[in-house]
DNA sequence: CAGTGGTCTAGACCACGAG
DNA sequence: TCGTGGTCTAGACCACTGT
């Protein structure tokens, strides 16, 4: 069993992909094979290849229909970036064809601020590393981002020369530490005269605010960032499920379970 | 073995949110018990029990360590909206605990607009009922919210006098066209002269903007809608996960795949 | 090392949609 | 009725973590 450090159902799911590509896999009308012959021909049992289509028809190549069978999606590969996924401005311009590079670009070391050291759930003042850029498409800037890391994780001199106005592509290149996740806030914000001057506004013009922190594995924040965007600029689209999940479970009254007296 | 149209994970999850609530499942430092243990107790199959599992995980109650363990997760029950869950405006108020009602509602039927037809995927100049309101909170508006549908899903008279000002919400409740998932774009916006009269603000006030396009089960688009907040009343966010899947493999050529010929 | 969560299998039955 | 995707099981082995 070949094993990449991946597993197997996301090879299967890559050798759909290569299928699909190439044109012979899925029918005219877009029909893939059963479930039953692809588990087949790629010599996995029916729950891993579930498994791979799962992960093909979250990421919106697919559709499945119960009864029927599993399609090619008729919104075909995605341009532009789900906001569900974290990645970079920097990848994500670049996967969609947009010429992008860093303009101005500020790195210091300094004690924390209130809100940073309780964002990033760090000592007050701790010391921090502070990196605010702008981001410019065809001389013109696009987006202004400000990120605060502790020191533990990255410094001035780790940025060194090849920093090109990422902070979550260097990290992941570097591999450590190993991230998971952001919790990522949205909202619009009128722009201060500051933001104004270095997006070339006008004071107040509306931008697209994002405020995120980035944890790593172990469950501590990594990354405290806030990113402008200028509207227009970039497309992000978010695919809503209706809600399967009652989270207000919690609210309610606490009834007794047999379940914590068992055994 | 009980089934109410619901699955055994569902229901697995559901006790185990009980076992919670109640407060004996977990431990004082939040750790619940092995995957082994609570698969015998619920008797389930391992595989149905980590299902249940990472539906808990997935809305954030609980975090699973390799080689540790599962726990309670920190940030406990969120008082605040995931957007990638589809719920209204009105639903995610009252969970939060804020009061909020219809004002001003404009409901029409018309032939649609190329834009609308485009969006909904009928035929230009299509009938569509049109729903416009204003949504307040504490006698201030908070946010405009226009649905276009199909009169095919909804005509002035299905509204009737019962309609409380969310689509979504009437949908679900009436149980039918079966709703599956919207597709949402994000974007900030300066508010019209229009806009601003009805939301009470000054023209050129930043807005945060949701266009989203509703699907039912078979794929077809049931609601086009476009939302506009007033910043700093909602809290929407987001968990963005790293990316683990490659999407731009669609971009390359197409190396010749073994999958297709099989067999 | 022992115990945990992560992945995978082979097989079974159910629910849905079309002929 | 048939073939599809959806759910579930019992068992196996792997990878990670702390001792």
């Amino acid at each position: 069993m070949v094993r990449r450090n991946v597993t197997l159902a996301r090879q299967a799911a890559q050798e759909i992909i290569e299928g699909i590509q190439s044109g012979g896999l899925a029918g005219d009308d877009g029909l893939l094979p059963s479930e039953a012959v692809l588990s087949r021909r790629l010599g996995v049992s029916r729950a891993t290849l579930r498994e791979a289509l799962s992960q093909l028809e979250h990421g919106g190549l697919i559709v499945r229909r119960h009864g029927i069978g599993t399609f090619l999606a008729s919104r075909q590969p995605l341009v532009e970036s789900g906001v569900e996924e974290l990645e970079s401005i920097e990848t994500l311009a670049r996967r969609t064809g947009v010429e992008i590079h860093m303009g101005d670009c500020d790195v210091q070391e300094r004690p924390a601020s209130v809100e940073e050291a309780s964002a990033l759930g760090v000592p007050a003042a701790s010391q921090v590393l502070v990196v605010e850029r702008v981001m410019m498409s065809q001389e013109r800037p696009i987006a202004f981002l400000v990120d605060v890391l502790p020191t533990e994780f990255l410094t001035l001199q780790d940025l060194g020369t090849s920093f090109r106005g990422s902070v979550l592509d260097f990290i992941l290149e570097r591999g450590t530490p190993a991230l998971q996740h952001s919790y990522t806030e949205i909202n619009a914000e009128a722009a201060s005269s500051d933001l104004a001057k270095r997006l070339q506004l006008r004071t107040g013009a509306p931008l697209l605010r994002f405020v995120a922190q980035l944890y790593e594995t172990h469950g501590r924040v990594v990354d405290y960032s806030i990113s402008y965007f200028r509207p227009g600029q970039f497309r992000f689209h978010v695919v809503r499920r209706v809600r399967q999940f009652p989270m207000s479970a919690f609210e309610g009254s606490a009834p007794d379970s047999a379940l914590v007296h068992a055994r």
